[in-house]
DNA sequence: GCCAACGTTGGC
DNA sequence: GCCAACGTTGGC
């Protein structure tokens, strides 16, 4: 079992709506790196760290789990949709998504924290100008948040 | 709202 | 294949 992050904009989709849904497609990853992460490596039962980003609160909200692997977001193919890719071949699909199931809610562990921790200081996250909106996290980063939200 | 950093695009 | 221009991300 592998550990993720997942950014969203809580403006948008929230932890909050995720929880409402129980189970909710991540739609709209629009980059090859985090594209390929879901394609390849993101599986069935994997851990998701919910990461709220272009907000108030910036930082990690919650916790969710991965209960459908890669298949094709249907999304790049709506013309009214935000996520519409018009280069995008209905054959041969450029676009995939997950879908996520909600587990629980943490008390926030905002960027700011983990920025100071040097224990996560290898985390994309923390790193200056990273712009990936799903990332791995390693087992020891995963039990490192956990602590700092003091509920375990 | 600003702006630095980054990914993508397209001319050559 | 280079690289300048452009659009987007995302913290502040």
């Amino acid at each position: 079992m592998a550990y993720w992050l997942f950014k969203t904009e809580p403006d948008t989709f929230s932890i909050d709506t995720l929880k409402q849904q129980k189970v909710s497609c991540w739609e709209g990853v629009r980059n090859y790196q985090a594209r390929n992460m879901m394609r390849d490596d993101i599986k069935l039962g994997d851990q998701v760290l919910i990461y709220h980003s272009s907000c108030k609160d910036v930082g990690v909200v919650g916790i969710a789990e991965v209960v459908r692997e890669a298949y094709p977001d249907h999304f790049q193919f709506d013309p009214e949709g935000p996520y519409f890719d018009p280069k995008s071949d209905p054959d041969n699909p450029r676009w995939i998504m997950v879908d996520i199931e909600y587990r629980r809610h943490l008390r926030l562990v905002s960027l700011k924290r983990m920025k100071a921790n040097p224990a996560l200081a290898e985390m994309p996250l923390v790193k200056r100008g990273n712009r990936l909106s799903i990332m791995p996290v390693t087992e020891a980063q995963w039990q490192e948040i956990l602590q700092m939200t003091g509920q375990f």
